[in-house]
DNA sequence: TTGGCTAATGCAAATGATTGCAATAAAGCT
DNA sequence: AGCTTTATTGCAATCATTTGCATTAGCCAA
């Protein structure tokens, strides 16, 4: 590139330069196989060279769309999943990473939602070519309703039955299983399950808990099945109400870090040693899960992957395209001291 | 409201509705005083009866704005601020919150940028009327001459000397203070300081720690500085390294919770008793800070106030309006156990 | 009645791009 | 040469809104 030149603004400015028609720039610019290829190249040359970027604005006025995506962050109803941790953050960032290589913007909702179809009505539904959400809560149902707007939509999530919206989750089966026969390789037989299984996820990371029991041949008490949510210090108080209750354990899995970490805070407190007394797994590798002490063994969603697939999937039901589901492998992470080794 | 008839898209049809022209409704809808008050009310009322919204994207095209509002999370740099705690997500959630009152997009910048200035020719720059940034990084010399773009803008972070960017902050001078006070009222002296002092902000709360040494008239030993970054695993290895050197200290003043709990992490696998032998102060008040075992102390900064501020000072400037800085108050969380009481 | 003044409203241009259709030029065919 | 076909390009309408200027209507005074 030479010099460039003062910028060029408007097509019409372009058009000029090049000695032809706006109608030609435009095409020119948009690939459009109706225009020589010469003259096209020419056209794309003189653009870079004068600096010339189109007017967004003007474009997506004209095709009547937004270029924006929503994103809805499903982090207001109590007890809600993930509400404190780095899971939000880190999917965020992928999403926007994704979606700014499809030139997209990103619009993001966060005020507390207590009915997804309020979204009807609002702002983020207008001003937006397609949504993601993140997470189902407890809204499968309102989830469901608003795919019927014929916007398109997808959801991070579990792949619930009588679903009409397509989802993108990691594998919350496997997930469940990994983290229980970790735990009973090691030997140990009285295995906690700290999560709240009417939520979805949850639900089906204990489904993964009952198939690695059975498998094993270890009977199921329920007394170890504890709905915590999965905000944290319900987790030591669980924790606490066992010890309590003189119901013994030495295996925990839990359906969040957080949940593990405060769970080992109550753990340690009442002088029980982890790994060597109650062994702790964990869920969603948060940063800080290797760093604590003891770090933290944990079940790992390729969030990153999963970013990508959500937008990949969306681009496609905005392209008029059906999709169908898809389900990310989890992977589990050992680390040597809460989980052991 | 009567019912909703089917939704009127254009303001044509709700002129025809309205039995008046285009332009009527455009001042109208507009609270243009030139319309008369009884018809400007009455097609107010109509537009709401059914349900007409303007089409921002025409709207914005013809009064050549984008009402978006670009953040830029300053998160490239090793070594870097708040890389991996809640900061950001819950600074952006409340920037979100106060750019939706004002019925602004936030559109999320979230790639590895090595030099801000790159910001120039991309789409942050063009698809925004004005730039947040959260956090300067090491980049205070290239926020100044993107200042000089004179596109509206405004910083997260300290009142840098020479700044020609308007920051908003929250006062780290006080809040180190605050964290070695408190400290120093427990009856401890030999203090540890972790946070990397050629940053902008950890430098500034070292300011305060050394203010607060001062007052109380405890020398400064300065093997009790650590620059350790942001990112946590650093902070263990210092805490060992000081542990080798048989450098004794009986307290620390860390620069981020993460830091802390790192820390926390470290003494307690030395056999250090926190916070008997050593007590901890963190700083920012993350989730897990309150939940964590022991439960910390830390420093918090109104982040939802920094965020309506944030934005407030923006608009300012779109506005046309010239801005100052904005310091705000900085509390100490006591919480029982890491600080003592 | 006519002219002047004001308040209220409408006309039409403008914003910057896309695209159906028309127009032109070049080439091929008999 | 004359006619048809094809490859390229340009014209002009269109998208929904805002706004300068013109227009109309109403009122009052002379």
């Amino acid at each position: 590139m030479a010099k460039s030149s003062p910028r060029l603004t408007k097509m019409e400015e372009l058009a000029k330069v090049a000695g032809v028609s706006v109608s030609t720039v435009s095409r020119a610019l948009a690939g459009n196989p109706l225009i020589n290829a010469k003259t096209r190249a020419r056209i794309v040359d003189l653009a870079a060279k004068h600096n010339y970027q189109i007017n967004e604005n003007a474009r997506n006025f004209r095709l009547q769309k937004t270029n924006v995506i929503a994103v809805v962050l499903m982090l207001d109803v109590k007890s809600e999943q993930h509400t404190s941790d780095m899971f939000f953050l880190e999917m965020l960032g992928a999403i926007a990473d994704a979606l700014s290589v499809q030139n997209y913007d990103l619009l993001l909702a966060n005020s507390p939602m207590t009915n997804v179809l309020d979204i009807h009505n609002s702002r983020i539904f207008r001003q937006s070519d397609g949504i993601i959400f993140i997470g189902q809560g407890n809204q499968h149902k309102q989830l469901n309703e608003f795919s019927d707007l014929d916007k398109p939509m997808v959801v991070w999530g579990s792949n619930l039955p009588d679903r009409r919206y397509c989802t993108v989750g990691a594998d919350n089966v496997v997930g469940g299983y990994l983290a229980t026969k970790h735990l009973l390789n090691l030997g140990r037989k009285h295995i906690v399950f700290m999560g709240d299984i009417n939520m979805p996820e949850p639900k089906q990371r204990f489904e993964g808990y009952l198939k690695a029991l059975k498998e094993k041949g270890v009977k199921f008490d329920k007394r170890l099945q504890i709905d915590v949510p999965f905000e944290m210090s319900h987790a030591s108080e669980a924790i606490n109400d066992l010890l309590q209750q003189k119901i013994s354990f030495d295996g925990a899995v839990c359906c969040s870090d957080l949940i593990a970490l405060s769970a080992i805070a109550a753990l340690t407190e009442s002088g029980l040693r982890v790994p060597e007394d109650v062994a702790v797994v964990g869920y969603d590798d948060i940063a800080l899960a290797g760093y604590s002490s003891p770090s933290l063994t944990t079940v790992r969603q390729n969030i990153v992957q999963g970013g990508r697939i959500l937008v990949q999937k969306l681009m496609a039901q905005i392209n008029g395209d059906t999709v169908t589901d898809s389900v990310l492998k989890t992977e589990l992470i050992v680390r040597r001291s809460s989980g052991a080794w």
